[in-house]
DNA sequence: AAATTTGGTTGCTTTTTGCAACCCTATTGA
DNA sequence: TCAATAGGGTTGCAAAAAGCAACCAAATTT
């Protein structure tokens, strides 16, 4: 009766939710890509109990988002830093809020304003690119050699 | 006690993880990409416990991800089909697999290989972009009016 | 008329979550 | 020197969610 794993499956959206998917994880990662490294600073800024936060960081530090680095000369002090594979989860990240400042807005607050460093220009809506950049939609895409019927209309 | 929500925080990525976030919810939008759209369909297919499904589907369609649809003439089937809102995550999901397939590769089958219906090329690895289209990482974005020390080490 | 399909619901057990309390090792500081 | 505090956890407990199996009712098939 466990809770279903999906590190087995052949479909690389479930790995990747197993690794990712949960209520938090995701939270951390994006926390930690606003800077955040400090086990006390994720527990005040998400709000979270601090062992799922103990149990969240151990997960995502085992799966290679997040490395843990003792810092300090006692090694008393920890910091839990984004790793290369952490910080690719940039783009799904990115996605997520686009999809939720365009769906769900907050009647609080304006959406986040991410900008390039260089030019000062707001960044693009991530979507999903042929091979010259045009934007392409779910009905735009095949997968090659499946019966492609079941995609096509809806 | 509760599982705390996320659906009136003022972070558009915890909102939209208070609608997708959880372990299954995604995974049923993906089949739902791939043309599945029958209660029993979703539960083969996905291997999940009717009630969770049963769950899911509703909160999916209360989120307005999918809609619920009556086919037949006499009204006891129905399909739950995408709405647009529920398309829009086609980003969100390819970006996943994206980086699933990077970081998580599976050893028995190849990457997931999408391609663009009209010319039949594969697509292109989804990024963040600035305004010209140049792939931007983590470290070449800010936002404006937050003290930006933190975000530019790591 | 009986079996099957579809889309659920209900009961029950195992896990997970969340909170609070506690622990151990520095470090501060009076 | 001794107490207080901060950092990073662990433990115990109650509530919630997940998972499985069994059951249900309407429609369809045989």
């Amino acid at each position: 009766m466990a809770k279903k794993r999906f590190d087995d499956s052949p479909c690389s959206v479930a790995r990747a939710l197993d690794e990712v998917g949960d209520w938090w994880s995701l939270l951390i990662v994006l926390q930690a890509m606003y800077g955040t490294r400090r086990y006390v600073d994720f527990q005040r800024e998400l709000g979270i109990a601090k062992n799922i936060l103990c149990d969240r960081l151990t997960r995502l530090v085992d799966n290679g988002v997040l490395s843990k680095v003792d810092v300090g000369e006692h090694g008393s002090r920890c910091e839990y830093r984004l790793t290369d594979k952490g910080r690719d989860l940039f783009a799904v990240v990115v996605a997520l809020r686009q999809w939720g400042d365009q769906w769900n807005p907050s009647s609080e607050r304006p959406p986040l304003d991410l900008r390039d460093r260089a030019s000062g220009r707001p960044i693009r809506q991530i979507c999903v690119q042929d091979a010259d950049g045009k934007p392409l939609t779910l009905r735009d895409v095949f997968l090659p050699g499946v019966g492609d019927g079941e995609r096509s209309s809806g």
